[in-house]
DNA sequence: CTAAACTATGTACAGCGTACAAGGTAACGC
DNA sequence: GCGTTACCTTGTACGCTGTACATAGTTTAG
């Protein structure tokens, strides 16, 4: 193996090209070590897939996970794809849009709770994989009906999507930093002292917002708030944007 | 030096600890060093930030970098502060809230787009720094005379910049990806092959979006279409908010 | 039965952040 | 003036990373 990352994404389908016949087998298929590595980064962070620890982890040598990926940034890809994959169908626009649209908001963060180490893989490449297409292409069903072109309707699913993992990075942020509370505590003491008055309007919306201390901070408010006004943003579109020209 | 971070990222206030009087004094200073981190940054990247090229490029020794910030991590939160510090006042409110969300909307692109680096730090810690609190501070004014209380505003805020560095991410990394379009070219075919039919919306809309192609691709368009939505959801709240309950 | 194609493995290298110890230098208390 | 103390500077070294490369072992094709 080690093949191109684009037949290594699409190495279930039967086009890809045939696996070579002569030489012993592969004792791991490349698929193992995927999900293995997925099991690695779920469990203890994406900075602890390293390729030693992930052939550790599946009792190989680490030179061996070369034979199944080029280089850890395909690996990186493959394991976002086969997430993507695995996304459950969103529910069906037929019954008005606006709660597909909640439906395809909230299942993007679940996935990115689930899996917040997707978060922090940049790659375009993620782009040719089967499942990130086959995700891209139900999604894109969310707005069926909405009388959306083209463009708009990839504006859209863009803006929603984006929206979800913004929000989803500052929540899978709130949970980390709310693990280091007692050194917050002090660090806010000295913060208070630099401060004194200044910013006031600062420091009353940040109270208020529970960032500042370590209060409890209902970060599903924010969540809330956002998604309504995504709702809200896309109404102004689909409902009133074919009578008036918006742009 | 080499303080603590908080103080470290206050260095500049009179209620900073004073530095000590003995011993040869620092042949450059902290802010030196920040200031020629972020130009490193801004030419080749947050990954061209080691420790090693940026002793070089200062003239001194790896160690000595040491000296004066504790770990690359906290040298990253005072770049990032840095940046923050010096951005452009908003636009006052005062002639209504939409011009003044889509300038703070643009004023963060131009940022983002100025200094790619700052989406790569991704430490809760620069929210204690001067810069970014008085950029909080004043960008919470944007909403003044909205009728948003304490936690709304901060919503309202939050929603914005995420919005803003959502997109600056994806125009960012469409820049990165223009730069191998030869590459590109070839995976498109072999992806093609493996596509087919399938997913035909997917291939219409993503062909109308140029993602898959290399082709122009209006970015700027899918910022537009997005920064409408926000200011149309914004709205939503801001004018029709108050007489029935939203949530 | 030979040759080709494949996997598996160990060694090695360059690069990273940074701990630690030693040495040089300027200001303080006397 | 003189230690003493506090600080900056420097070199060496460690553990970690991704991965290039050479070697050895194994299975199949011809």
């Amino acid at each position: 193996m080690a093949r191109d990352l684009l037949d290594l994404l699409w190495r279930d389908d039967p086009r890809a090209p045939a696996v070579g016949r002569r030489g012993p087998r592969s004792r791991h298929s490349t698929g193992e070590v995927v999900e293995q590595a997925i099991a690695l980064a779920d469990e203890r962070g994406l900075a602890a897939v390293t390729i030693r620890s992930l052939a550790d982890s599946l009792g190989m040598t680490t030179m061996s996970v070369y034979t199944h990926v080029n280089s850890r940034d395909d690996l990186l890809v493959l394991m976002v794809d086969l997430v993507n994959a695995r996304m459950p169908e969103p529910v069906d626009p037929a019954h008005g849009w606006r709660a597909a649209v909640v439906d395809l908001a909230e299942s993007n963060l679940s996935l990115l709770r689930t899996h917040p180490w997707v978060l922090d893989v940049d790659d375009p490449r993620t782009a040719i994989g089967p499942g990130t297409i086959a995700k891209y292409d139900r999604e894109l069903h969310v707005f069926d009906g909405a009388g959306l072109d083209d463009v708009r309707r990839d504006a859209a699913l863009t803006f929603v999507l984006g929206f979800a993992r913004q929000a989803a990075a500052r929540l899978v942020e709130h949970r980390r930093s709310a693990e280091f509370g007692a050194d917050w505590q002090q660090v806010a003491g000295g913060l208070a002292g630099y401060l004194g008055d200044a910013h006031p309007l600062a420091q009353t919306v940040g109270r208020a917002a529970g960032e500042a201390s370590g209060s409890p901070y209902d970060a599903d408010a924010a969540w809330e708030f956002g998604l309504a006004r995504v709702v809200a943003g896309l109404a102004d579109e689909i409902e009133n944007g074919q009578e008036g020209p918006a742009g």
